[in-house]
DNA sequence: AGGTCGGCCTGGCAGC
DNA sequence: TGCTGCCAGGCCGACC
């Protein structure tokens, strides 16, 4: 599934084929998708724009248009874009054809998405889109403000399991259930972990994991599970490099000991129960250091 | 108000 | 073999 290293790799190939192009046809095949719009409101939107640059922020791909027009597009679940794709992909839910530029020819692309949860929302004006883009989410991964205190300012006080709080988009973007299994294990965190328990070691141990599980995710241009592709229809490799994720009873590369599969939030949840000691009880009050300024303790209701 | 759960959606697959 | 039904999960809204 798209996550943050796939968005980024499709970003990434997707640019310098797009950029400076003008959109000459678009056809939006499932209603959907431009919710709340309907698709002749978005295909008329977007017809004839020039494609200034084309984005990302947390999981969108952000195709910013002339006339500061901007396109928020998610793929959720099973969404690609294919450039220059063999006639019809199955399950193609938007066409487009982008014009010429100096000295090459047309560009048709097709955004394929079996699963339909993926949309693509019209903002007008930069306001818009951060207005939009902020009120879903947090931090990037990459920014220079993602420390270990970012980390566990955003973590205090919650008790909610940490790998909830990693795959809430509104205090990290990007992040989530390949790259949630992959960043605990390298910080050595159980999954089932407090949140608002993590030790200021264990906060940094955390972030490192983040990124480097993210990093590792992009060099290997994005995990292809079932539906990812690149735009040509490659699959990304991540999925070979997995430390954890969809390794039940596989030995753990640091131990040896065979990886479990459990549930947490919900989600299909890969850990090293050796490398990733679980969690005694269920909420662990924080170290007193972990308490900047001294937030005073809430006080208890009576029985 | 934090935390949890169901709905959206469909391909794939286990089980009968 | 062919059918049924369950599972996967990002995000959002409903509910406790």
């Amino acid at each position: 599934m798209p996550e943050l290293p796939e968005v980024e790799t499709i970003r990434r190939q997707l640019a310098p084929l797009v950029e400076g192009r003008r959109i000459e046809q678009i056809e939006v095949l499932d209603p959907r998708w431009p919710r709340p719009l309907a698709p002749a409101e978005i295909e008329s939107a977007l017809r004839g724009r020039r494609i200034e640059t084309l984005g990302r922020r947390g999981k969108y791909l952000l195709w910013n248009l002339e006339g500061d027009l901007h396109l928020a597009q998610h793929l959720r679940m099973t969404g690609s874009v294919l450039a220059q794709p063999d006639g019809e992909p199955a399950h193609t839910r938007v066409r487009m054809l982008l014009g010429r530029r100096a000295g090459e020819g047309k560009v048709r692309l097709a955004i394929t998405d079996p699963r339909r949860f993926g949309t693509g929302e019209l903002l007008l004006g930069t306001d818009a889109l951060t207005l939009f883009l902020d009120a879903r989410l947090g931090l990037e991964p990459f920014d220079e403000g993602f420390t270990w205190e970012y980390l566990r300012l955003v973590m205090r006080g919650r008790t909610a399991p940490i790998k909830a709080m990693l795959l809430d988009q509104r205090r990290l973007a990007g992040v989530g259930n390949i790259y949630a299994d992959e960043a605990l294990f390298m910080a050595r965190l159980h999954p089932l972990r407090a949140a608002g328990s993590l030790t200021r070691a264990q906060a940094e141990a955390l972030r490192e994991g983040v990124i480097a599980a993210l990093q590792a995710g992009i060099d290997a241009r994005g995990a292809s599970i079932d539906d990812f592709r690149h735009i040509d229809g490659v699959r990304g490799s991540f999925q070979d490099r997995f430390l954890v994720h969809l390794r039940a009873g596989e030995p753990c590369v640091r131990c040896g000991r065979a990886i479990r599969k459990i549930v947490v939030a919900g989600r299909g949840t890969y850990v090293c129960e050796h490398c990733q000691p679980r969690p005694r009880r269920r909420v662990r009050q924080p170290p007193p250091e972990a308490r900047p300024g001294g937030r005073p303790a809430r006080p208890r209701a009576a029985p």
